[in-house]
DNA sequence: TTTTTTGCAAAAGGTTTGCAACACG
DNA sequence: CGTGTTGCAAACCTTTTGCAAAAAA
C-alpha cells in the first residue's frame, strides 16, 4: 500500500517525502467523503506536519491529477482522490455526504460545444447535488 | 424598471434601501455573468455604499432566493440572480464565461432519491463545466 | 416609534508567500 | 551535491461580527 502511494507522487513528479506519504494515505483510507486542509491537520496532530506544509500538498497533488477539487459550499476547499468519477449529495443542514455516479455530462459537453462559438475544449466539470437527509428532514 | 427591482425587494420581505436597490440594479444589468462582492463595490464606487452594506445584502437575497451562489473556483462567491436555470463553461485560463440551459439533473436526483437510504430531498444542485476557450487553446 | 439596515472598526477564517534550514534523489 | 520541500512568521484576501447611528415602514 504504501508502495502505491510511493507510486502515484512518482508518477506525478513529486518527491517522497513522509508528509506527503501521509497526506496521501489519509486520502486513500478516507474513500467516503471529501475533506479540507483542517481536517488533515486534525488527523496528522502529533505527527509534527505543518498546515501549510498541507496547503502545499494539496495544491501539488491537484495540479498533478492526483487530488481534485470538490466544492460543499462550505467556505473552505475539500478535495478527494480524483481516480474515479462521481459526485456527491450534500445535505444541507448537517452536511452529510453520499456519493453517486451516475453522469452524463459528457453527452451535455457535446452538445454544449457544438452549439458555441467561444469554446473550445471543456475537460472538467462540477456536479454536486444539494438537499435534505432522512433526519434532518424530519419535523 | 426600479418598481420592478422594488417589488423584488417587498416580495423578499426586504425593506426597500437605495444600497439594495443599487446592488439589485446591477445583478438585472448583468446578466452575462456572476459577479462577487467585490465587483459590485467597484461598480458602486463613489456612490458611498460600504462593502460590508454589500456582503449583508447578497447574503439577504440569497436566503430568499432573489440570487444563487455560483462557484467559478475562484476563490471568492459569485452570485447571479435566480430567475431563469441555467449553468456556465468557464475558461480556466482567462475566466471567460458563457452559459447554457441545458440541464436533466431533475431526472438524475430523482434516480439518486430512489436508490438513496439516507436522502429524502434534493432542492439544488451546482453544475459547471471547465475548459479553454477558443483563444486561450491556441498555442 | 419600532424595527431594520448601515457604516465603521475590528476580528475571524482560510490560504499564500518569503526566506532560511533541511532532505530527497 | 543540487534542487525541491518544509517550517515559521507574517501577510493576504474574503467574509463576518459588534455596536451605535441612521433610515424604512
Amino acid at each position: 500500500m504504501k508502495n502505491n502511494l510511493r507510486a502515484i507522487l512518482k508518477k506525478a513528479d513529486l518527491k517522497v517525502t513522509p508528509a506527503r506519504l501521509r497526506i496521501l494515505e489519509i486520502f486513500s483510507l478516507c474513500l467516503c467523503k471529501p475533506i479540507n486542509a483542517e481536517d488533515i491537520y486534525k488527523k496528522l496532530k502529533g505527527k509534527n506536519i505543518n498546515l501549510v506544509t498541507i496547503y502545499r500538498t494539496l495544491s501539488s497533488l491537484e495540479k498533478s491529477g492526483v487530488l481534485k477539487k470538490v466544492d460543499l459550499r462550505k467556505g473552505a476547499v475539500y478535495y478527494e482522490l480524483a481516480d474515479h468519477h462521481h459526485h456527491h449529495v450534500i445535505c444541507t443542514d448537517c452536511g452529510k455526504t453520499e456519493s453517486f455516479e451516475v453522469c452524463d455530462i459528457d453527452k451535455v459537453s457535446k452538445g454544449i460545444l457544438n452549439k458555441s462559438s467561444s469554446f473550445k475544449t471543456i475537460n472538467q466539470h462540477s456536479l454536486e447535488l444539494f438537499g435534505l437527509c432522512k433526519s434532518c428532514s424530519k419535523g
